[in-house]
Formats: C-alpha cells, sequence, structure tokens
DNA sequence: GGTCTAATGTGGTATATACCACTTGGAAGT
DNA sequence: ACTTCCAAGTGGTATATACCACATTAGACC
C-alpha cells in the first residue's frame, strides 16, 4: 500500500508500485492495468491522483490509454534514450573505430530548475556536469552534454573521465545511474575545442 | 480568449495562446510568466486547468517552474532538437560550409507506441520516417533520424528530399509541422552510407 | 437468430477547494 | 542601520465532484 506519511508524493508511490509490477513481469505487454477508478479505491486515493501517476507513465512511454477501454503497459522501448549515451565506447569498438574522450568540462553543481525537473530531483540538489568531445580515430564526433544525478555523485571529483564514464560508474560504484539528461550537439568543432 | 464551445480543449487552447507569445516574442526566455492563480483569473478557467498547461509546456521544456518564485520561460535548448533539424542547411551556410544531405530511407510507416507518445498522435497513425545523413564540405556529420506528422503526411512520398525538408515543406506544402521527434546518432557512417 | 437499445464502464476534461513548502519583501523590533 | 520575523504570493500535492465521448455488454424486441 501507499505511505501518506511520507514525503513522497502519492502519486510518485503509485509510479514506482506500477513501474516494479512491469519490471517484475506481473505486467506484460498490452496487459490492461486497474482502470483509473479501481486504482482510487484500492489504494484510497483520488482518481485525480491515480490519473496522474498514470498520465506521467503515458508521457513517459510506459503505458497507454484507449478511451473508453483502459490503460495498458507499453512494450519496452524507452530507455534507449540513455542507452545511446551509454553505448558510445562499445559501439565505436564494435564499428572497428578507437573511439577516445575529450573531457573539456566537468564539476559538481546545483542543478537549475530546468535540469531539476528533467531529472525529477529538486533545484540545487547536486548533479555533475559533464561536457565532453567524443572522437573516433582521432575524428571529433558529437559533443556531449550530460547532467548525471545519483547517490554518490559528489565522491566523482576527481576520477579519470577520460575513457568510458559508465563502464568507470560500475567499476567504481557498482551502480547505473537512474537517469541522465543528455544534450547531443552535433556540429564542427570550435577551434578551441580541437 | 479561450473559445468554450470549441472541441479543443481549454487548456491546449492555453497552451498554444503561451506558445504563439514565446515564438512572437512577446515573452523571452526567463521572462515570468503569469502566476497560475493569474492565469485562471484572467482566462476565467480553474487553477488546476492552467496548471495542466503548464505542467505539459514544462515538461516539453518550453518553460521552467520555480517554487516560491513562479513559472518562466524556457531557453530554446529542448526545442533545438527540432530547430537543429531546422536550420541544419541555414547552420552550415553561416559556418561558410557547404551543407548536404544524404537521404538514406524514407518511408510512411503506422507510429509505434512511443513515437505516437512523443508526436501526440495515436499509435498506428501514418508517420513519415526519414533518416539522413547530413555533410558538410563532403564530411559526413551526423545521421539524422526524424520522424514527422502532420496533416498531409501522407503525400510526402517521392518528393525530393535531397535538400532542406523545411524549405521544401513550407515550399509545398505551405505548412511547417508541428512537432517532430530527433534522434541524433553521432558515428562514423558505415561503408554503405559512402 | 439477428438487431437495436440502454446500461455500464472507461478515459478525458473541467471546476472548486484545501493545505503544504518555499521565496520574497516589508514591517517590527532592537 | 541591522536583524528578525511574518504575511503574501508561488508552485506542488491531494481530494471530491461533475459531465463528456467512446466502447462494450446485456437485454429487449422483432
Amino acid at each position: 500500500m501507499l505511505n501518506r506519511q511520507s514525503s513522497v508524493p502519492l502519486y510518485v508511490q503509485l509510479k514506482r508500485l506500477l513501474e516494479a509490477q512491469v519490471s517484475e513481469g506481473t505486467l506484460v505487454p498490452h496487459s490492461r492495468i486497474p482502470s483509473e477508478r479501481e486504482l482510487s479505491d484500492q489504494y484510497t486515493i483520488s482518481r485525480m491522483t491515480a490519473r496522474r501517476a498514470l498520465a506521467e507513465m503515458v508521457q513517459e512511454g510506459r503505458l497507454y490509454t484507449s478511451t473508453g477501454k483502459g490503460t495498458f503497459v507499453a512494450e519496452p522501448k524507452i530507455s534507449q534514450s540513455v542507452q545511446a549515451l551509454t553505448s558510445f565506447t562499445e559501439d565505436m569498438h564494435a564499428r572497428g573505430l578507437t573511439p577516445s574522450t575529450r573531457v573539456l568540462r566537468r564539476e559538481l553543481l546545483p542543478a537549475s530548475d530546468m535540469v531539476a525537473q528533467s531529472l525529477r530531483i529538486h533545484a540545487g540538489d547536486i548533479v555533475f556536469r559533464l561536457e565532453r568531445l567524443r572522437l573516433a580515430n582521432g575524428e571529433p564526433l558529437a559533443l556531449e552534454n550530460a547532467y548525471l544525478s545519483f547517490p554518490g555523485v559528489e565522491f566523482l571529483e576527481g576520477q579519470a573521465l577520460e575513457g568510458s564514464l559508465y563502464a568507470m560508474l560500475l567499476e567504481k560504484f557498482g551502480l547505473v545511474p537512474v537517469e541522465a539528461i543528455q544534450e547531443f550537439e552535433a556540429r564542427l568543432p570550435r577551434s578551441q575545442e580541437r
């Protein structure tokens, strides 16, 4: 059930609960989840609160709705936006290219409102910003701007970040960031970046 | 003002109104927009309805909020994902480079759940997929993957799409797509793409 | 059996209300 | 002048309620 004393909003709790059921396999793709009214009865919350949880999950691509029919579990596709960031090193290797990364900037800073909103944390929470130039066989390929947030983020400073950030995270911390914002800027690098 | 007889939901009407003010320049980045309560008074709608319009615009990266302070116009960054696609040709020209585009694939296909939800259409609706290789001075720069959806999308097939897609859309159809998903894949092209 | 219809259930929109945490500015006090 | 504190305003969460369009089902009717 849901914890009304928690500082975690009810609709977030419900979201997590449903997400857990999806990843457990209790709810499989295209299966119907309880209706909004059933959920509100079941968890003793208002329908609007249940709706909000569902609406966000729809927005995130985890669920889809059909008026008059119900709400259904979507096929798992979404996490690819993170995966693209994850796999640069492996990706380049797989293509027979020598990947390298030049870190242009790395810093810990309080999250702006915009970043916080995207990462679903609070403004002012410490996030790690990593600006990197990606190269393949020495040729600049892309400029990356990543904001990371997870427990222990503050210990990142000073780490060797030239290689695969995600491999390093896995090695040194045994964790994978829950979420990251990524902005690709595909353009010719300015001379200062060369 | 808003039209209560329209079948277009009030919160959508408010969204469009605010979006227009942003693109007109009436509202510039980081300027504060009226508070939720002011908007609800001004347009004679409930605060929750105003909130919904704002919440969606926040989700889309057009606005950002700061608790206790207000709601503000975001820098056009997220929408750069669309803008970057729009302006590639002009952008390269501005840098003194000769831009060119190679269309790798173009097809009409039913939208997957993910694409549909991102574009705010229904799954199965026909969308246009365009996979293009972008070049500057003959050098491959980026691989683009765009999904487009708008009235008349089905007439796109067979059009000349080597140049600026958006210039062509403007010329031939007198319209600009409402929204597009774009995925950049920054990498070295495979040999078949050369 | 087949056809129409009404009832029921579903998500979608909209309103009104209440309380919370946070920010800010000004009033009150020193 | 300076500090403290509080009131007002803001977005965030939560509830209760109402009506709508749409889909499905069960029944009445032929």
